[in-house]
DNA sequence: GCTTGCAGCCTCTAGACAGCATGTC
DNA sequence: CTAGAGGCTGCAAGC
């Protein structure tokens, strides 16, 4: 454990006035290790180590000193949008030695994007996996590859497509960074790198239990135990931490306990809580914002002007947002939340508590699982503030003491599990194949058996699924030759618009054989592919949704459960769909199906894209009778708006609402509106009247 | 006859990535 | 396969 002041290093000078502008001194124990293995001389290295132990800097000095010693381009890649937009700012510090940083992601380019122009590029696995394919020359001149968050490779759902982008980056050079995992060697050999594992934090953590005892609460840790009175282990605990001066954040299994356990809170907290007045500017804000729901807001206004609040999906972003840095700046004194905040951006507490272990899983009725150790120590890790804290605590809710021993060992005593491989599955491996195909242009069934050899996976397991992916591949026309493997038009198109071969595959074979029909049955169809966004349905919901469906359907009503499931939630989703496009209300909306406006808001961008990718793949199948209707429909699903205002979206600046004001005041076009600039001024107010006659003006000029 | 209390049954359950077009020597 | 909270219903005791 030792630290390096960053002048005994070999460092470029340029490097160091760098780092001291930016306030850093000496380099912690972990930057120290990844130094002494050889960072700085490109070495490939896979550094596991707790969150918040300063990876990001490793990243930093990796990039630039091969950006320096050998040119080319770099790339930082992240599981999260948000983790790519932290990155970039933290890069752009570096821009002074020359280099430009810029990023991508689903929803944020750079400004100027053309990315070939850039020296370091901070994105996610999903658009570099999609970038890939479509293969643009800057990035063969890619030859450093960061792999953040590494461990996201075990998730079910992502992880292939880390896996994925890892086995391309590994044809190149990479630094790979990743929570603390026990098979970090294994790994590291997959990688071809040298591993770097270290469990140093920069705030101690100290990880213990609470258990109800006699008259009290029991707070065990390895070498102390606390007594605290209350009558719930939770407020107990975080009024003890509030009294101490410190932040709380508590974790909970679902969105209502988590809402509802912050009611609790405020409800106790007594003289902690008196609204005071940046609380109350925080409140206002909260009042606000544009993109919540009017319940959402009302409900946690309540509580933050008593420093509480909950977090999870189904709140607006810009909810999120400033729920966040309100308890940054140390505002909001508790946070309840789902395991959103458990990844993602850096939000420390002095104390976490893990509200529960288990946790629903919706494949398996009536089975709770509990959590993986991974979760617990993402959870966990969050406590401790550098600078404020001494130490951070974490602490488990137990029922007993036989569970608390249970607990104790399976959590804190013991190493996460080992992470492996998810790409063995038809649905994964087959996206992983056409990915391939797609960015190679053509390949041999040799050279894509090599690429399937570089996977995690073990090898018999590997050339099954390739045999088979092939012979799949071809079956449904995503690929074509014999000696030489190359994409169909249909193939090509679906690897570009990042869709799952299965979706493509839907899409096909209902609109090929199915005549014309009428929106919802689209929208049906769209949402029942696997790559649909899925919403839960209550029991009284699924009786009224069958009987709903106005036009007859593409697909036939399954008769095993599950998929009678799927069918049903992707007919509210269509519902949900059709009310946005018929200009329903948002506040309605969101009463009528119990979602919040962060559900809305990611059930309208992936419909955006799928409907945009049906009536691609409709177009490139030329099945004309459809593909008209799928193109309108993905333009009112983007605004949220009916057929006649289409023109009036166009306009930068004019959404659903004031597109609908203009239109019935008879402003129906961008024409109209430079025409009746003011009568624009006077129905949305002279500022936004008058950019929008702008936007309107500019508009009608690049048509022209 | 109406209210209140409570046992027991029923219902419900986390999160978040991806297309496109964009600029110009 | 290893859950638990909150809402709802219906029955019985209490007034």
């Amino acid at each position: 454990m030792e630290f390096t002041p960053i002048d005994k290093l070999n460092l470029d000078e340029r490097i160091i006035k760098i780092l001291k502008k930016k306030g850093i001194e000496k380099l912690n124990p972990v930057q120290t290790d990844a130094v002494n293995s050889g960072l700085l001389e490109g070495k490939r290295l896979l550094v596991t180590s707790p969150t918040g132990s300063g990876k990001t800097l490793i990243a930093e000095l990796g990039i630039i000193s091969h950006l320096l010693s050998d040119g080319g381009k770099a790339v930082y890649i992240t599981p999260l949008k948000a983790l790519t937009a932290e990155k970039y700012n933290e890069l752009k510090d570096w821009e002074e030695l020359g280099f430009k940083v810029g990023m991508t992601s689903g929803d944020y380019d750079s400004d100027d994007a053309w990315l070939k122009n850039y020296d370091i590029i901070v994105s996610t696995y999903e658009k570099i996996d999609s970038l890939w394919r479509h293969n643009p020359s800057w990035l063969s001149e890619v030859d450093y590859f960061v792999l953040d968050e590494f461990h996201y490779l075990n998730d079910e759902e992502r992880g292939p497509v880390v896996e994925s982008v890892a086995i391309r980056a590994k044809r190149k050079n990479l630094l790979a960074l990743s929570a603390t995992i026990s098979n970090y060697e294994k790994i590291a050999n997959w990688l071809n790198a040298i591993p770097v594992t270290t469990n140093w934090r920069p705030v101690p953590l100290r990880e213990g239990v609470i258990v109800e005892g006699k008259k009290s609460y029991q707070v065990i840790f390895p070498n102390e135990t606390i007594e605290i009175k209350g009558n719930d282990p939770i407020i107990a605990y975080t009024l003890y931490v509030l009294e101490h001066g410190g932040q709380v954040l508590v974790f909970r299994n679902s969105r209502k306990m988590a809402e509802s356990t912050a009611k609790k809170i405020s409800s106790s907290m007594g003289l902690l809580s008196l609204p005071d007045k940046e609380l109350l500017k925080v409140g206002e804000e909260i009042k606000n914002v544009e993109d919540a729901g009017s319940d959402e807001k009302e409900e946690l206004y309540e509580l933050v002007v008593r420093g509480v609040a909950f977090h999870h999906a189904g709140l607006s972003k810009g909810l999120r947002e400033i729920i966040e840095r309100a308890f940054r700046e140390r505002k909001i004194k508790v946070i309840v939340a789902t395991p959103t905040l458990a990844a993602g951006v850096n939000l420390p507490a002095r104390a976490v508590i893990i509200g529960d272990f288990h946790r629903y899983n919706r494949k398996i009725l009536g089975y709770q699982e509990e959590i993986s150790i991974m979760e617990y120590k993402q959870m966990a890790g969050r406590a401790g503030r550098p600078g404020f804290d001494k130490e951070g605590e974490a602490v488990i809710v137990v029922r007993n003491k036989k569970e608390a021993e249970k607990v104790f060992k399976k959590y804190i005593l013991s190493p996460p599990e080992p992470i492996e491989s998810r790409l063995g599955n038809e649905s994964a491996f087959y996206s992983f194949l056409l990915g391939i195909i797609s960015s190679e242009k053509k390949i041999s069934e040799d050279d894509l058996e090599d690429y399937a050899m570089d996977t995690l996976l073990d090898k018999d397991v590997a050339e099954k699924y390739v045999k088979r992916g092939i012979t799949w591949l071809r079956d449904n026309e995503f690929i074509a030759g014999d000696d030489e493997l190359v994409l169909t038009k249909f193939g090509k198109r679906v690897a570009d618009l990042y869709i799952n071969p299965f979706t493509a595959k839907v899409f096909k074979d209902y609109l090929t054989k199915s005549d014309k029909s009428c929106n919802i049955a689209y929208l049906h169809l769209v949402a029942y592919t696997p790559d649909g966004p899925t919403v839960s349905v209550t029991r009284s919901e699924l009786e009224e949704l069958v009987d709903e469906a106005p036009c007859p359907l593409f697909i036939e009503e399954p008769e095993d459960e599950d998929e009678f499931y799927n069918y049903v939630s992707a007919l509210k989703v269509a519902m949900i769909i059709n009310d946005w496009i018929e200009e329903v209300d948002e506040d309605v909306i969101l009463s009528r199906y119990g979602i919040g406006s962060g559900d809305l808001r990611s059930i309208i961008d992936t419909m955006d894209w799928l409907t945009y990718s049906g009536y691609n793949v409709a177009k490139v199948l030329d099945l004309k009778e459809h593909y008209d209707v799928l193109y309108t429909l993905n333009l009112r699903v983007k605004d949220g708006v009916k057929e006649e205002l289409l023109d009036l979206v166009k306009i930068q600046g004019v959404g659903r609402k004031r597109a609908r004001i203009l239109y019935n005041h008879g402003i129906k076009k961008p024409e109209d509106v430079v025409m009746n600039v003011d009568k624009v001024k006077s129905l949305l107010g002279q500022k936004i009247g008058e950019k929008i006659a702008k936007e309107a003006a500019r508009l009608i000029a690049g048509n022209a």
